[in-house]
DNA sequence: GGTTATTGCTTGACATCTAATATATTCAGG
DNA sequence: CCTGAATATATTAGATGTCAAGCAATAACC
């Protein structure tokens, strides 16, 4: 028989009174943070290197230009100063590379030759990987996560920036 | 008129020939993020506490018995070494005791009073933030997204520790 | 053209987080 | 009791993350 043991998380202390959107709230931080632990666990000890470094690099890959260090910021949605140090720690590895840009208070960061090798390799490995890990959903269910998600998306930028309500 | 701008993040570097699971990850991450980024700004500006500490403080109000380190380790997600920092903290800050165990090895940590009280204004406080941020959903949204989210996470429970497949 | 504000990035102080290692206690056999 | 395996926690080094403060370059304004 053996019943799947229920794991203890966050969720699961939470009580029957509690408020739906509370729930919910829990479910989806859970749910990351599963399919997170994964990728960090197996870019470590397959390619030697972390989440964060990956996520970089793959908006670099994306824009051949190269991005400032404030659209990197965005794009990952964390703090400059944090891009500062993660660009710093592949520079050092060569993986990317930092070009003068027109505005001199910027510049532009690129992947290196070897970066783009290196990339390659990790996004293969990663897309396979995700599509495991969200194999436990059909085609259809697919598309209505991702409906419900980009719903919860926009109100979210809704509440975060509520700048100019037409 | 003036349509929404599209705030460029993750995702909106995907292409049209990325993998279904890829996007649908990236949009789960961008969720969660969003939706974490507006408590951890909360929770310091009016409250000058932090998620995590918030996050461990509300696993012990569901225990008022007391957790050890490793169940608090375990229903946190978070490696024990995190929990030894943040208890230390909050113990500085007299809002969580250490207690002994029959296991010597071993202690409990609970609420003091002061933590008790500090998390149930919190706590208050934290739940009109998740609902507020996750209405822009109805009712019925909420209960599919639940019930998708709960076939991600018994999937990725599945991956990640393929024990004993009956 | 000369302030003034803004922007782009770095730095420093600190909180989180992981992985690896060390120490103390319990437990399982003999 | 003794030995070794397993358990509970702490500790360390290093990476990641925040915020606030600072500097340099640009933009805005008169």
């Amino acid at each position: 028989m053996l019943q799947p043991v229920p794991r203890p998380d966050r969720e699961s202390a939470a009580s029957a009174g509690d408020h739906r959107a509370l729930r919910l709230w829990l479910r989806l931080l859970t749910c990351t943070q599963l399919i997170e632990r994964q990728v960090r666990l197996r870019l470590r000890s397959r390619f030697g290197t972390t989440l964060p470094r990956f996520d970089l690099m793959s908006q670099l890959e994306r824009h051949p230009q190269g991005l400032k260090m404030n659209e990197l910021s965005r794009r990952l949605m964390v703090t400059g100063g944090n891009v500062t140090g993660i660009v710093d720690l592949l520079a050092k590895q060569g993986l990317v590379e930092r070009t003068a840009d027109t505005d001199r208070r910027a510049f532009r960061v690129r992947l290196t030759r070897a970066g783009e090798r290196a990339f390659a390799e990790m996004a293969l490995a990663h897309e396979e990987w995700i599509v495991e890990l969200l194999s436990g959903l059909t085609r259809r269910e697919h598309g209505e996560l991702l409906a419900l998600l980009a719903k919860v998306k926009a109100h979210c930028h809704r509440v975060a920036e509520p700048r100019g309500e037409g």
